[in-house]
DNA sequence: TAACTATTTGGCAATATAGCCAAATAGGGG
DNA sequence: CCCCTATTTGGCTATATTGCCAAATAGTTA
């Protein structure tokens, strides 16, 4: 209703920090960590166990989905576990399905015009 | 119940496509083309005047959403018309806004231990 | 076909991101 | 305190992204 009085300045930042979040999800890795502490607690060797990648790396990944607040981190004693803050960036993963889904449908077409083509 | 028949290869795969549409939709310009193609289609020109940016930008910008399968397009005479193709895309705002309001009841108190350190 | 409008593409410089190694920090136990 | 394990941070290079301008392409109309 009044919602109106925002200026440009302020919807530019608004929709900065909303790429921001989303952009802390846009990356294969955080997307799999963040798919492993939707089923529960971890800590930082289990989840580079997980990855594969350096453990400075995972750090690195897990220390950028903090910064956003999307995991939170607790220290016990040596190790720091990791939880999901806001569960319902698992909802990300029903769309992104589907666009891949809707994707299959219509490629294989795509597929024959690039290759009749090239 | 079979689904652990997934090489690692595959699973890697499938992050990064899952991943590839996340990064279309993190950016702040790309949020809100979505977010006005949500409310309807729109002409390049349209868009170009409510992002601000060079036209040729914002072209960029759409076909990157397109091509990732979020949007898709439609000449129509001289003007090319783009629509959203996947609305759930637009479940990410909820989503993001209660990550941003989650922040907002933390950091205060962040602010003020940071503030007192440094 | 030439002139015109709308959009896309190529190219470039500036900036951001990724991931490794090495070094620093944090906490536990002799 | 020293040594050990777990994690983070700094520094670096390689790669990706952004956004502008200029040029190319697409379609309309005379």
């Amino acid at each position: 209703m009044c919602k109106n009085s925002e200026t440009k300045e302020s919807q530019t930042a608004r929709y900065k920090a909303r790429a921001k979040i989303i952009k802390a999800m846009a990356h294969p890795t955080r997307l799999l960590l963040v798919d492993r502490l939707s089923r529960g607690e971890s800590c930082v060797r289990e989840l580079t166990d997980l990855v594969g990648d350096d453990i400075s790396t995972v750090s690195k990944h897990l220390s950028r989905l903090k910064e956003v607040g999307i995991v939170e981190d607790n220290r016990r004693g040596l190790q720091v576990w990791y939880r999901l803050k806001v569960p319902c960036v698992m909802d990300f993963f029903g769309c992104v399905e589907s666009v891949l889904e809707s994707n299959c449908k219509a490629e294989p077409l795509q597929q024959i015009r690039i290759g009749r083509d090239g």
